[in-house]
DNA sequence: CCAATATATATCGATTTGATATATATTGGT
DNA sequence: ACCAATATATATCAAATCGATATATATTGG
């Protein structure tokens, strides 16, 4: 039974809820949290910045889904370790029951390259291979890990990773020349291009639905 | 010369430029821009809602970068239709000169999946069978579509769609059994894998830095 | 001395999100 | 008749988040 993009629900993952998940593994500071989302495997499917995390670890702390101690380190500051409550898995639990948003995806570097024609070869090809070099980054820094103790969740997550940034390496090597040398100013059709899209998914998720009412 | 992570700049794809980005293709309404973020090709890799659109469309008027022409139509609404002016191109084309900014996706299933010894068996097949079918229908609507009058751009990003999509819904099938068949509990050591990745992080970091100073 | 870096907490103005309001029109269900 | 749903349209508002900044402790290098 396939349902296009209908299954998809509002937005639920807060700031919040993506918290009490990295304590769900055990305790951890404000800015360790963060540093989970800017530099961990989180990183590659979300993000929360310090104008976020700080706000939303104090709710939760008042609802008392989080316990806090504060333990002073030498030669650093104090830090507040966190713990997430009784109370907290529950909350934890119940966002984990709801019908997760659609992905969403920013990328400024594809966005560029969609004008690559209002782009300057070398700065083109700058952006291309850095954008090359940032795949093949992650996937050598993946294969330095270990998969002892990891959860299935876990690893899947990696695998997945792993397939996704390997076919998209891939990509950018096999389609370099042909992208970078390719005639320009043929772009005549990409708005017409871009209705006729959202019409043909109109129509999809049209016949979608009208397959469901049977 | 690898870079790792460093090429990547601040965010520089306001709005503003997203709009003019679209304008640079041909005129269009406030309506229809967002309609491309949200249903068009632009929702894979960027998003943009009213609340900001209309705001940004207002700015760029007062700043000359687009013009507006209120158009009566039959059975609808008037509609406001905006033309990137000179100046207008000449701001979207100084943003192209930045340094993109590195990917940020968020994605709630992803999550979800990281998390799934917490998820109940039938909701979590429910979201991995959901998740492989919207893989699947983005690869049959793009496979209906006509590459005719396309920049190399607008082709180029689509083949990198095609790309990403087809390896992970192969990764979605060949993984579906063992991943949701797969054992429970195991996720001992899941916070220190990911303070391990971080490390592993910045030490690569490091390595291509003092590369970069020989 | 200053900049850069790292570990820490916290805040603020700017931007965006997502919901809502209003308008015009159609269709289907109660 | 009314309401909900849907589509095309413009616009706005409260909540959430971002990204920059501030402060603190410490180290290293120019």
């Amino acid at each position: 039974m396939s349902m296009g993009l209908a299954f998809f629900g509002a937005r639920i993952m807060d700031v919040k809820t993506l918290c009490l998940g990295v304590l769900s593994l055990g305790d951890a500071s404000g800015y360790e949290i963060r540093k989970m989302f800017e530099e961990g495997p989180f990183a590659h499917f979300h993000h929360a910045s310090f104008g976020s995390i700080y706000p939303a670890l104090s709710k939760l702390l008042e609802a008392g889904q989080v316990s806090c101690t504060v333990e002073s380190q030498d030669g650093r500051p104090d830090k507040k370790v966190y713990a997430m409550t009784e109370s907290g898995l529950e909350a934890f639990r119940t966002a984990l029951r709801k019908t997760p948003d659609d992905d969403k995806v920013r990328s400024e570097v594809m966005f560029m390259l969609f004008f690559a024609d209002h782009l300057e070869d070398e700065h083109l090809t700058e952006i291309y291979d850095a954008y090359t070099d940032r795949h093949r980054f992650f996937i050598e820094k993946m294969e330095e890990l270990s998969s002892e103790g990891l959860s299935r969740g876990r690893k899947f997550v990696r695998g997945f990773g792993m397939a996704f940034y390997k076919s998209v390496l891939t990509y950018l090597e096999e389609n370099r020349e042909a992208f970078l040398r390719g005639a320009k100013g043929e772009g005549w059709r990409d708005l017409e291009s871009i209705r006729e899209c959202m019409t043909i998914t109109n129509e999809a998720e049209k016949r979608l639905n009208a397959g469901d009412d049977q």
